[in-house]
DNA sequence: TCAAAAGTGTTGAGCGTACACCCATGC
DNA sequence: GCATGGGTGTACGCTCAACACTTTTGA
């Protein structure tokens, strides 16, 4: 290796897609560009990487200023570098990929009053470069995902219904599941940490609270446990 | 976004790690280091992103500068960007990873005298850099990978028997596998083409020489199949 | 008492796994 | 004829999928 290149380095972004389960599928957090190009489109949160920060460390750090959002889970997607993917010059972006719980974290538009907002992935704006691209990429990731690794938890809250996990994999599966298949089978990986408490202020019959056990997970990972859906 | 970071670029380079079977189980190949830093240490294949080039272009040109393969499967990895991965100054790298047919594809030294050399992934000299992170990354790809995609097939001759692809396996994930589960399994996926041809020059019975039917296996995936080992 | 969702078992089919012997060939 | 790997079938257990009714609660 040498330096040559030291006069012609490519731009060095992150950009984010930030899912959330809102009552009628997944949804995607866009931010309004508030500057050229594609003035006025929306985006996928992101920005520049600082030169003393690591790749995650940028994308959290915007995640933070332009939505608010901190303390999720986040994970390396994709790098995007074709030549012409921005029309002003050459940058190539790192894609991650975040998922948040829509209740229990708020969005705050970032301080410079670009408007920021959840879309659902069915029915999406036109996205600014190569942005939908990126999208159909994360949501490939985690409906690959979901299906083997037990980060569908991070989309409800930390107390939920049997129920709202399944639904939660009927929206993003897109297909209905088994009510007792499902039940059995969750329960059976030992997974689920029954609570004391119940739904509140139902008008049916209330559902039982559940937590994810983390740890647990950790460690049955670690001797070669694999989480299937 | 703006530009304001236009003069603090990070550099950004690809690397590869290309994967090959041997005898002796999966072997990688390493490129001994002409310069500092690392000078005379073993590293990935890799070099600097061009300004007009996308980053799959530039892995490809600097596996065939430096070691001379061409036309090999090559799928991005993940992208490293710890500040201080390398210790001159800001870094960031594209990994890749590469699978190719250690008897189809003759390994070419580089124009300037470094050499190129295939070690088994058991049997590692400490590398320059966070190679050895990298690879480590690559390992657990290729091993997650092989069980759900017919992937292994890249690491094969364009004839094989049956034999070979279960020793491949039985190499890549490190346990025995029945000799007639095998072959009954991945005979009934319908994806492999069984040819005229038989081994030769061989002690014993000659085998059956197959192919993968790659375009049937594409049209499966559009429709759903998945391939399970 | 009605509506609405929670919760619960059984059965059959298909799949994965375990397992042992004869066959074709070169030397 | 012997050594070497090639090639083949069956039986069992387990997991997955299909399926309907009773229970609890609030209104």
């Amino acid at each position: 290796m040498s330096f040559r290149y030291a006069f012609a380095r490519p731009a060095l972004t992150v950009d984010c897609v930030v899912f959330g389960l809102g009552q009628d599928g997944l949804k995607v957090l866009l931010i309004r560009r508030g500057r050229a190009p594609f003035r006025g489109k929306w985006a996928l949160p992101g920005g520049f990487v600082e030169t003393d920060e690591s790749l995650e460390d940028a994308a959290r750090r915007e995640l933070r200023e332009e939505t608010g959002l901190h303390r999720i889970f986040l994970e390396q997607l994709y790098t995007f570098g074709r030549p012409k993917r921005d029309p002003r010059e050459r940058v190539v972006t790192v894609a991650y990929y975040a998922l948040v719980n829509l209740g229990e974290h708020r969005i705050r538009a970032s301080t410079d009053a670009r408007a920021a907002a959840w879309f659902s992935v069915s029915h999406l704006p036109g996205l600014a470069f190569d942005h939908a691209e990126i999208l159909r990429r994360a949501l490939a990731r985690l409906t690959g995902k979901v299906r083997c690794e037990p980060i569908g938890f991070e989309l409800l809250p930390r107390q939920f219904t049997l129920s709202q996990l399944q639904q939660l994999y009927e929206k993003i599966l897109e297909r209905p599941l088994d009510k007792r298949n499902f039940r059995r089978k969750i329960l059976g990986m030992g997974l689920l940490v029954p609570l004391d408490g119940v739904e509140q202020d139902v008008a049916h019959r209330p559902a039982r609270l559940y937590r994810f056990a983390r740890r647990r997970y950790a460690n049955l990972q670690k001797k070669g446990f694999n989480f299937e859906i």
